[in-house]
RNA sequence: GGGCGAAUGGCGGAACUGGUAGACGCGCACGACUCAAAAUCGUGUUUCGCAAGAAGUGAGAGUUCGAUUCUCUCUUCGCCCA
């Protein structure tokens, strides 16, 4: 028997597919659209393995539509601005375009390889002018409608580098490169008024129903809405301050109320600018990380005011006024008020500068004596020590309550607050796009017009420069409008704006005039199956889902607000990870197994120390080259073990004896197809039986099940069953008729996975009639005989094999007959029989 | 600390709305072919037990004729937020 060639057969049928441009796509009205969509890479050089996951993932799924007759879009494109080409580059004193551009055709070139049904003439790249132009025609569009606006902002600043770092370039407060403590900075930034749509983003999410509800309670949690109360404090100690503000969600516990935290940026600084003690605290305060998290690990300091601040709801209480490094000027109004003893926080600050703690709610189990000790106790429970305000739930009743009393004296409101930050888009970088504005002498900022777009960057430029490359470029920065000298912006966007609407690039790739053709979108949009990694679970598809709002704002045309139908997350690829004697991580590819053990190449007596399976990556070098896999063992192969074993949205364990496996079977499908191509040669006048028929159409049913609830690492097993069945029964001679039937069926329903394969043996067996998806017959998926569980006493003791639909006295008579079963209820009484139809029969005794 | 999720053989994982636990694959064992090995094919493979049988889905309880599935408590792990 000929062995299957998958290297010939995998070139042919991506050449055919290529010149026949088979996936393609236009608009046709007469059919129903398929959007498949999965997360575009970055060009980072070539791929990995958990792009052959995502991209066969969706693959199958795409290729599934298009057998169901739907009219799919399944485009790829290229995230192709952002940080690794500027840091490449200026290590290897090269052009990030040419870079990046190198690594797009190497990455296209490896993904043709993996066989994908991808319409290439839709292909796009984030950094290409033809693609940013309309990203800064948005930005402009944003302006005008006054959703993106200038700020002064907090950065992590490199006083080294003299640059600006992204948080995943801090490490450990250092710079990741220069190794220098990371300082706060405060810059004028650009932010895109995301914060408006706050309550818009919170209810879309309760539409999406195809979401995994994980996504939607990370967003939910992301935004943040908490319900709470905003107080003015009465403030005594200097006659310039008479109040402060401050939000909180607990007013019910202002009795226990014994400091007001402000925010080292609060307004009220500025009074101590000249106290050296404050000066000192200040800088304390900027060698802390900008995020949340480092504010929250971090030692908490203040600095204590000469102020007091007064309890509203009893005027003889005051507290000290601090200044405190766990502020944020973000979030409310950056001044908390500090309740000790139902907030941790507040309790280790507390204890920090000995302020008093009072207990002011109890848990429902304790007496009224109860008292707060070692730690806070924020759960709920009944209010205490705060006079009139005792006795009442906490917190939803003594919440309410409160609030009512303080509107009531004027002293503070009801209010929502979101935890969801406008979201800063400048990037003090080169390899962005820029941001099409400029600033005349007085700084005042003007739109670049619409005639002089694109902004395109400079090309050539030196990057090993301190600070923003761009502000370096002064040819580039000198503009005139209108006759007017101005100055460009030298601030790129994050590339999250790139991602945030080329899926609405994908529908019109060719369009000149603007980012999409409205008629294009209508059809297309939205995205019916979106599918990529969980980690983009908040930023990205938060930053999508506000795009929409805002293109659609203010404009009647575009009314679609939610961009992604379905979501869909897979898992990652792991791979066990290995050390030397030394502690070193050693690559599985440096690794020989002997008699079950396993050494390091080089040195056979070295013994390596197999540690846990973990995400593939290149520090713990556990990686495998899917290059090297598709040239070895084949696309279908890799694409074939990528699916089996693990769901889809779980991760997977890579191994070698996977693969191989894989391969294998590969190849026993092909001795399959050939013992097929025999029997069909021999044309048997009649059937057997009609048990190959059954079994294709019990197969349809589940395969399409499985296909529909992403289930496929089950479509594998069904797979291996369906070849030991075949095996088995097609020697039993069949007609001609029948087995080209039922192989066709088959070879269709494997087509999503394997699609080279399955082409090439449908073009051997010359199968000819429609292709499309299978449908299978009711009648034909019910089994005649069937076995019935017999329990005694609920422990099984026998099966009666039997015909549908049998009753419960014939079954019963049954099992009397068996001696097996029927000593079991010899001589008793039978108190009870359970009967499930077709399905079991419990009887008590 | 909070939220969400998970836990099933030596391993990855199946089990539809409560109804035969362990599909399918890997690994392992034995057998066939072979001088031999590799490859391939076949058989077996939860544990204990010679067997009849018994136990068994992280631990403990509960609901039920019947629980991997539902409820409660706990343990461990993962992810996200802090």
């Amino acid at each position: 028997m000929e062995r299957y060639n998958f290297k010939l057969t995998e070139e042919k049928w991506q050449k055919i597919w290529e010149e026949n441009k088979t996936f393609s796509t236009k608009i046709d009205k007469s059919k129903k659209k398929f959007y498949c969509l999965e997360m575009f890479p970055y060009p980072s050089g070539k791929i990995h393995m958990g792009h052959v996951r995502n991209y066969t993932i969706g693959d199958v799924l795409a290729r599934y539509k298009i057998l169901q007759g739907f009219n799919v879009l399944h485009p790829m494109g290229w995230d192709s601005f952002g940080m690794p080409a500027e840091n490449a580059a200026r290590q290897n004193n090269l052009d990030p375009k040419t870079w990046t551009e190198k690594n797009i055709s190497k990455m296209k070139s490896q993904l043709k390889k993996l066989g994908l049904s991808i319409d290439w003439d839709r292909e796009i790249s984030t950094c290409s002018d033809e693609y940013y132009k309309h990203q800064q025609a948005f930005f402009l569009e944003l302006f005008e409608k006054k959703l993106v606006y200038r700020k002064e902002n907090y950065v992590n600043w490199d006083p080294v580098d003299e640059t600006v770092l992204a948080n995943e370039q801090v490490i450990d407060g250092r710079g990741w490169r220069s190794g220098a403590v990371v300082e706060r900075k405060k810059l004028n930034q650009w932010f895109f008024n995301i914060s408006k749509f706050s309550q818009d983003l919170l209810d879309g999410l309760d539409n999406l129903d195809y979401w995994p509800n994980k996504v939607k309670t990370m967003q939910k949690n992301w935004i943040g809405k908490s319900f709470g109360c905003e107080i003015d404090f009465k403030i005594e100690g200097d006659l310039s301050v008479d109040s402060i503000k401050c939000f909180t969600t607990r007013p019910d516990t202002l009795f226990g109320f014994s400091f007001l935290a402000l925010s080292p940026d609060h307004e009220i600084s500025k009074l101590y600018n000249e106290n050296i003690d404050f000066i000192k605290f200040k800088e304390e305060c900027s060698k802390m990380g900008t995020t949340e998290e480092a504010i929250a690990v971090g030692e908490k300091i203040g600095f204590k005011t000469n102020l007091m601040a007064i309890n509203p709801l009893n005027p003889k209480l005051k507290v000290p006024v601090y200044f405190a490094n766990f502020v944020l000027m973000d979030y409310g109004f950056g001044a908390v008020f500090g309740c000790p003893a139902h907030d941790q926080r507040d309790f280790d600050f507390a204890k920090k500068y000995d302020l008093e703690i009072k207990t002011v709610v109890k848990p429902f189990d304790e007496n009224d004596d109860y008292q707060v000790k070692d730690e806070a106790y924020p759960g709920p429970g009944i209010i205490i020590n705060s006079d009139f305000l005792n006795n009442l739930q906490a917190p939803d009743d003594s919440v309410i309550e409160t609030i009512k009393i303080l509107e009531k004296k004027k002293l503070g409101k009801k209010q929502i607050n979101y935890r969801l930050k406008d979201w800063g888009v400048s990037r003090q970088r080169y390899w962005g796009c820029p941001i099409p504005v400029a600033y005349d002498e007085n700084g005042n900022v003007h739109s670049i017009p619409n005639s002089m777009l694109p902004v395109k960057l400079p090309q050539n430029i030196n990057l090993n420069v301190k600070g923003n490359p761009l502000d370096n470029q002064k040819e580039w920065k000198e503009i005139v409008i209108d006759g007017k000298k101005m100055t460009r912006e030298t601030d790129t966007l994050d590339t999250f704006v790139c991602s945030s609407w080329y899926f609405l690039r994908f529908c019109s790739p060719k369009e000149k005039n603007y980012g999409f053709k409205q008629n294009d979108i209508d059809y297309w949009m939205p995205v019916d199956q979106y599918i990529g990694g969980v980690e983009h679970a908040i930023l990205h598809l938060l930053y999508s889902r506000f795009f929409m709002r805002a293109i659609g704002y203010n404009n009647n045309n575009f009314n679609l607000t939610e961009p992604f139908y379905g979501l869909f997350t897979q898992g990652m690829v792991c791979h066990e990870t290995y050390k030397d004697p030394e502690n070193n991580w050693v690559s599985p590819e440096e690794i020989q197994t002997i008699d079950g053990k396993k050494y390091l190449k080089k040195d056979k007596l070295k013994l390596i120390k197999v540690g846990p399976s973990e995400s593939m990556s290149k520090s713990k070098k556990n990686t495998i080259d899917p290059e090297n896999i598709i040239s070895n063992y084949g696309a279908d192969a890799a694409r074939l073990f990528i699916l089996s074993d693990s769901p889809p949205e779980k991760d997977v364990q890579w191994s070698e004896e996977g693969i191989v496996s894989s391969f294998k079977f590969v190849q026993k499908l092909w001795n399959l197809n050939s013992k097929i191509l025999q029997e069909i040669k021999k044309d048997h006048q009649k059937d057997y039986d009609n048990e190959i028929t059954k079994f294709t159409n019990k197969l349809i049913k589940k395969i399409t099940d499985n296909l529909e609830n992403f289930s496929y690492n089950k479509i594998i097993a069904n797979l291996h069953e369906m070849h030991s069945f075949l095996l088995k029964k097609i020697e039993k001679k069949y007609t001609k008729k029948t087995l080209i039937e039922n192989y066709k069926s088959i070879l269709l329903l494997m087509s999503p996975v394997i699609p080279h394969f399955t082409n090439e043996c449908l073009e051997i067996i010359k199968i000819k009639g429609a292709v499309t998806w299978p449908k299978y017959n009711e009648n034909l998926i019910q089994e005649d005989q069937i076995n019935i569980v017999v329990q005694i006493n609920g422990k099984k003791r026998g099966l009666i094999k039997s015909k549908r639909d049998i009753n419960e006295i014939e079954l019963f008579d049954k099992i009397l007959d068996e001696s097996t079963m029927s000593k079991y209820i010899k001589d008793k009484k039978i108190r009870k029989k359970i009967f499930v139809p077709n399905k079991l029969i419990n009887i008590l005794t």
